[in-house]
DNA sequence: CGGTGTCATGACATCGATGTCATGACATCG
DNA sequence: CGATGTCATGACATCGATGTCATGACACCG
């Protein structure tokens, strides 16, 4: 590969002199520069990034760490892929020429430690580590002071961190449900053990609560999240559970949208229609399953687009602070809900009815 | 950051010894090593890979040029998303202790050649393209001689390039289905536009014939790919087509599993039970359809993962090889048959089963 | 005409690691 | 005892780019 050298020797003049041309950044003869822009492009010479970051101490390398790259082979959690995470973070660290450095645990945690060693011997500006799903973890530690951001998980160090609103998504879709008419709703929730749960809850609640409906925990059912065939047996007995309450449900919240897939199956064995005679939402706005269900389903969207976007421009912002330490802190980013098909909207007397109903009270 | 001088300096000995230590290629008495290390250690240093490349004329670095980091946002193509090529590639590459520089085109293919010259200013000793699906293409010229495969793709010149074995994937796929029992086998194909239709209608065809079964055209019937309502209506049309031919077939094969994600709607809104009144196969074996459709969807694996593998291995050689040309080639890649809950094995002890249980009722 | 300023360019050192060669301390051998 | 070999270590140059400083040519000014 031809070096600063060989352009210089090829158009008779300095090495520096060719710095200068490329770089632009001192006035350089016009004959001259012409002379040595053909020198380059006859040489196809291409500056080492090496070098340069050698002299300049900056690399324009930020790390990215995750294990979205090998996820989707083992027991895979139940929400979006998060390599959109990495989708939005390198768009925006592109954007802002920098070049993204993957590595990938290959779902062994115990491998950050050495990726993390091997990033920094690349001298990474930052790094950026991207979480499967919304949780709490420990990072092996970094010198203190290396700019670093949390992408869907955070720590107890204070680390700069963005994170999904959970909340406000289930929030905002409940509220839209009340809205078209709905207050039984039900909801088929994640385990205790997913930190999603309760954030979700909590927005259930209080869309519930803003329009005075009580909240019936007969409607609020854990279903399992794994894909094995016991689970898959007793998300069947949540369905029946639900169908088996006083009053039914007229739509039902399921945790995400690959449950909601599969309660689309099991209701239609049953021979209810959808959306007629149920409802249904999902959470995480998966692309291929809300457009292609039929009917397409409504889904509150987990915005891990805009979550790795914000976790580039915040590690953006720390790199160019430098040594004066930017104030951490996190993030919460909320989608949008996007409504399909597979809700159904009552029509205005139904709402009049309700409504005349909740002033009786 | 520290560098090699600092440690020299606080173990007291010369950068080179250090530079021993590190490496292990040479002699060092025990004792300076251990000094050393505990510098090593004491001052969190980490060797610079830009020095080491500038020297060993080694980056360690491989490029990887995708669209697929952006592929979903826009006109997303029907296939699996090709992130699982990367997958593949980056697990091998790191596995031979070479780190993978990402670029997206953002789905932009001009950007290609500023993407491959960044690439360059790094130094990546090779370069992996991979595309959106499986598609004949024109990169903008490299050197010659420069480390290159396609994956998912391939061109007029002869570059080395990794593929899906689409022929045999279909062919596996209906022969499976031919053995249990199915001889009326719908076919929804994607356009002639698409490179795999042609290939995968020639494996439906050589199973048909090596099962003496008559190739019929009225079976085969072309399905949009694109998302738009109007494509939809054209599916629903398709499938009448099929349901009103002379036999009706006992499977339809979708040309994917996006598409027989629809196909389960469609036929349940006219009331036809699956798998029993009719089964169907999808292609891709995309886990997140395949797994949680109900009944679960049979499906040809479009072996991404395993493509992303070979190119990475395939890219390895070449740089190996170094100036010796390797012969390029052209590698098809098989993917197994997933078989799933929704095709019926139509034997006789299953017929009997179900009508007795038929009966019953 | 000599002093001063501007422009275009080059010589040289430097970034951090490592290959090459040299050196000094010992051990071994004839 | 002197020659030779081995071991441990260091001095120095080098990879490719660029910051610093110097230099030569020329214009302009008093």
């Amino acid at each position: 590969m031809a070096t600063i050298y060989d352009v210089a020797k090829l158009a008779g003049v300095s090495p520096k002199t060719v710095s200068r041309v490329i770089n632009g950044d001192a006035p350089v003869n016009s004959k001259t520069r012409e002379t040595v822009e053909l020198a380059i492009a006859e040489l196809n010479y291409v500056p080492s990034k090496a070098a340069r970051s050698m002299r300049s101490q900056r690399s324009g390398l930020i790390g990215l760490i995750t294990g979205a790259i090998s996820s989707t082979s083992a027991g895979e959690p139940a929400g979006l892929p998060d390599i959109h995470i990495v989708q939005g973070a390198q768009r925006v660290l592109a954007d802002n020429g920098m070049t993204v450095l993957i590595s990938d645990t290959g779902d062994k945690p115990e491998r950050v430690s050495k990726l993390v060693q091997t990033l920094l011997e690349h001298r990474v500006e930052g790094l950026i580590y991207v979480a499967e799903f919304h949780q709490k973890l420990q990072l092996p530690i970094l010198a203190k002071g290396f700019p670093l951001v949390l992408a869907n998980c955070f720590d107890d160090l204070g680390t700069a961190a963005v994170l999904p609103d959970d909340k406000n998504g289930q929030y905002e879709l409940t509220k839209g449900l009340i809205e078209k008419g709905h207050s039984r709703i039900g909801f088929l929730t994640v385990p205790e053990s997913i930190l999603a749960r309760e954030l979700r809850l909590d927005g259930y609640k209080q869309a519930l609560n803003e329009y005075g409906i009580a909240y019936d925990p007969e409607l609020v059912i854990t279903a399992a999240l794994s894909d094995d065939a016991h689970e898959f047996d007793l998300l069947w007995d949540s369905i029946d559970r639900l169908l088996n309450t006083p009053i039914k449900p007229t739509v039902i919240c399921c945790a995400n949208d690959k449950m909601a897939m599969r309660v689309y199956g099991l209701l239609r064995e049953r021979g209810i229609r959808l959306p007629e005679q149920m409802s249904l939402t999902g959470y995480d706005n998966y692309r291929v399953i809300c457009d292609h269900l039929h009917p397409t389903l409504t889904s509150a969207e987990l915005p891990y687009e805009a979550i790795g976007a914000r976790a580039a421009e915040k590690l953006l912002a720390m790199i160019k602070a430098g040594k004066q330490p930017i104030e951490t802190s996190v993030d919460l980013v909320s989608g949008p809900v996007i409504w399909r098909e597979s809700v159904t909207a009552e029509d205005s007397s139904v709402l009049q009815f309700k409504s005349t109903r909740r002033s009786e009270k």
